[in-house]
DNA sequence: CCGGAACTGGATAGGCCTTTCCGGTTAGGT
DNA sequence: ACCTAACCGGAAAGGCCTATCCAGTTCCGG
């Protein structure tokens, strides 16, 4: 559903190039990439960008519900697994991957839009696939027992920590961590764990992460 | 050593008031506080403070020298542990702890600031420590074969991801990620691991860091 | 082909940041 | 008590950021 409303000829073009600028951009750069740098990329002025998108946040919800939608596919690919710890293994590399080839995704995967409404359905549609995903690897007997969906967005916060800190220095680096932390999700479970954080207090928490990175 | 070369003595005082207020306000807003608020939190004007800390990197020194002491202490304890996996976990934990009580120093662990000589030297001496305490948990058939000593700076970076995102709002979320990796760090490993990063790419990663976050 | 709405780029406003400058003030040896 | 060097606070310079404004240009229906 690409026209909302039509618009002329040459603004549909520049809102493409922008869109894949932006892309590029904020792959790059990550989240903090200015809207400036975006411009440029894009061989568009400022106010052309600001009319498409008024506010940064604005642009940042339309580039990345596409990379949701590979989110959401990675989650379907998993369902479809007829192993379902295979399935989820395999997602996890996937999504991990993901995020260490666009620091904006990665910082994205941490936080929420609530304004968003395109990329929180899609996240949304997301989520429910891998509740039904973790529920497989559990009755499987693959999975610990007291792994809960919010494990998941832990490990996002802790893969995003690694990406953005090794950046291309060390670029193998996640892959280690996140196999580290798969081999710990394998049951049985070594060992009790602290009380799962509850998911409003990590919807909370993405929230203040946005907030906080979209002024 | 308090006296490189001997101040006035209200000279003296404000310094003091400064780096406790810095202390303050980098634990409460991690590293990238502003040198305006430091001095309003000290009291001070902002003359004041940059003639005593000419750049924010000598600031930041300063401040985390302490911190990086008790990151010895830590060190220090956990070799007197008789039992080297326990004085080891209990290390971890103690480590991640400081991070999430202290965004800035969150921060300081995964960045490196060659010209801040102090605090680098404190690091050197910590992470020889660091190592001796992996060695024992190995001889003693706790800690897995193909542990490195930067897996440790590896979950250092994992932490502070997962304590920046969670803030206030998931307070105890941190613990539940490092007593995950813990568990996946006990012998016998589930199953191999991609290669370690090297020590000098993970150094320049850190480099990158600070390069990154002080201008 | 023409009029006007939609669109454009670049200048600009206004914010926060680090760092420097300057006129007034204070400590402390003599 | 006094002189001077060290010290002080606040204002200002210069940078980068998001977002807005304006005068000129381009599309497109009639």
């Amino acid at each position: 559903m690409p026209a909302e409303t039509s618009l002329r000829s040459d603004a549909e073009r520049n809102r493409a190039r922008i869109l894949t600028a932006a892309r590029a951009v904020f792959r790059r750069d990550g989240l903090n990439a200015s809207m400036a740098s975006v411009a440029r990329e894009a061989g568009v002025g400022l106010a052309t960008l600001f009319r498409r998108f008024p506010a940064k946040e604005d642009l940042v919800a339309a580039v990345f519900s596409d990379r949701m939608d590979a989110y959401a596919d990675a989650v379907a690919t998993a369902l479809a697994d007829p192993d379902p710890w295979h399935g989820l293994t395999e997602f996890i590399e996937t999504v991990c991957a993901m995020q260490a080839a666009d620091y904006g995704f990665a910082d994205v995967l941490t936080m929420t839009f609530p304004t968003a409404k395109g990329l929180e359905q899609r996240r949304d549609e997301a989520y429910h696939g891998v509740v039904r995903l973790i529920e497989g690897a559990k009755a499987a007997g693959s999975l610990r027992q007291d792994f809960t969906p919010e494990d998941l967005v832990l490990l996002h916060m802790a893969n995003a920590g690694v990406v953005n800190a090794t950046g291309d220095a060390a670029p193998g680096a996640w892959h280690r961590v996140v196999a580290l932390m798969i081999q710990s999700f394998e049951a049985p479970a070594r060992g009790p764990l602290p009380a799962s954080p509850e998911p409003d207090a990590m919807y909370q928490a993405m929230l203040r992460a946005s907030r906080q990175c979209l002024p």
